[in-house]
DNA sequence: AAGCTTGTTGACTAAAATAGTCAACAAGGG
DNA sequence: CCCTTGTTGACTATTTTAGTCAACAAGCTT
């Protein structure tokens, strides 16, 4: 079970975005430079997230990408969501009708339980909460409250 | 982010040997029939669980396979880790070295959260408890205590 | 309007993983 | 010896994932 680049490299966009919230829009270029990935593919990538409305795209001479929404509304599990399709599929749990006695199967039961725990996890986690974590990752020479 | 069959057959099968514990040998043609895998990939999903010390075989006449740990010592997340290799890797996760700067990406942390999260659903789940699981689906008539 | 910049789209290809098949073989029972 | 059943490894097919390319659309600058 693993997660595509897809992904990845879509997380890894929409944090450089979250970054530059509230300034210009990023050059795809810029983005594809700094987190490695293909420029042609990273397009590909962009597409669903502007369709989707999280992102906004402008054309020309200053263009790039930019955060539509706030960090705080980009929802990890909707992107991923957005980029992977439906975590977990095993066919049955979005559609009953493929396993005879669907109803009777108890692995079944397990899959959708490993899903939602899953999304339990993607579910709380907004781009603004990455935004945060990487700030008190680049300052480590704070003083830890009480550890 | 999807299950291969290989998690899902083995998985039904193991219920399977697991429903049958402590009585003869199971065909793996029974198995096959019953939970609708083509028999030579179930030959090849078996292997790796008798290699495991998961399951014995016994060749010749009245042969077949059968559990060889009790159903209770049986996690499924041995299971799924055998069949499917590591889950939700993203290989940093695995492996630090292959993001620059792995130390400093908070989305590798989130993705580590994830594998702790299927994990934990998973780590908690024997074959004895997909057996009870099962003769309670079976069983709708009883009365339900205090609902 | 010309020409540059930048994103958009769809078709295409490559590579890898997954799923499944086949056939020769090994071991045990009657 | 022959039948049954599991074992193994090589092979193929299919699907998914990853990535590329080229033509295009839209905006800015002059």
């Amino acid at each position: 079970m693993k997660l595509s680049t897809r992904a990845r490299y879509g997380t890894k966009a929409l944090l450089e975005l979250a970054l530059h919230w509230g300034e210009e829009p990023v050059l795809l270029k810029a983005i594809a430079q700094r987190q490695q990935i293909p420029l042609p593919y990273l397009e590909h990538l962009i597409a669903p997230l502007v369709q989707a409305g999280i992102v906004k795209s402008t054309r020309g001479t200053r263009g790039g990408v930019s955060l539509l929404k706030p960090p705080e509304e980009v929802i990890l599990s909707e992107v991923i969501q957005l980029l992977e399709g439906s975590i977990v599929v095993v066919e049955c749990v979005d559609n009953p009708e493929c396993c005879s006695r669907s109803d009777l199967c108890v692995t079944h039961d397990i899959w959708d339980e490993v899903k939602e725990a899953i999304n339990k996890v993607l579910e709380c986690v907004t781009l603004h909460d990455l935004v945060e974590r990487q700030k008190q990752k680049e300052q480590p020479n704070m003083l830890k409250p009480s550890l």
